[in-house]
DNA sequence: CTGTATCCCAGGTGATACTG
DNA sequence: CAGTATCACCTGGGATACAG
């Protein structure tokens, strides 16, 4: 095993699902099944049209989420799970469930913390 | 569940071994056991004595590593996972072998593009 | 409706030098 | 040996406007 970023697996994985709205559109598309894009955005607030188009596009070439272009007027484009994006499921419900139990290790470290000044 | 990356628990996971070297020093760690700041630095050729400081303040922080200092001249240092930090092992292994399997992924995905043009 | 294009800023990272 | 301090760069991300 190689000691250097570029050769670290983790970090292969990690910059598929790294990125501030990358999770968030996952357990959506994940839950949810096939969405539209309008359909992530609302459900999405804050996140701006350029964003959402960036995070699926890196998403789409990963081959995690697929791009279904309806050719009409207006513009029809629905995002799914793909099967292999599918794999990653057990990773993220891992971490969500971990980062569930670190949220509350950290709120239990500021109480006891708060007997100084 | 809140759809905004403030509220997912994923992205608390995340922010924890996100970084350039984490990863790397947390297999390190999680590998050899305890280690020497000098040790670890020298297993990472490529990282600067700032930023293996910083990576570990940061780890530390999160209670993710221990750090003991021994009051003697010159310093010594020494670094581990703490039993809380151990309980990532899992995610991290599973990154792991997710990520290698996705880097055999890429480089299919690459060949067969490899027609055009 | 589903995008692009442009400008901008903050933060993560690196190079380098200095210190107890 | 194990750090800090400083400067500089680059990329991710946001605001906004425009387009097919």
């Amino acid at each position: 095993m190689k000691y250097e970023p570029d050769f670290c697996k983790i970090d292969d994985a990690l910059t598929i699902i790294v990125g501030k709205w990358k999770p968030i559109i996952l357990l959506h598309l994940l839950n949810h099944g096939t969405q539209r894009f309008s359909e992530l955005r609302s459900q999405m607030p804050g996140i701006t049209q350029k964003m959402l188009t960036k995070q699926l596009r890196e998403l789409e070439e990963e081959d995690i989420v697929s791009r279904k272009v309806y050719p009409q007027v207006p513009p029809k484009v629905e995002y799914s799970i793909t099967d292999y994006g599918r794999t990653l499921q057990p990773i993220l419900e891992a971490m969500h469930e971990w980062g569930t139990k670190h949220h509350a290790h950290r709120l239990k470290k500021e109480n006891t913390a708060s007997h100084e000044s």
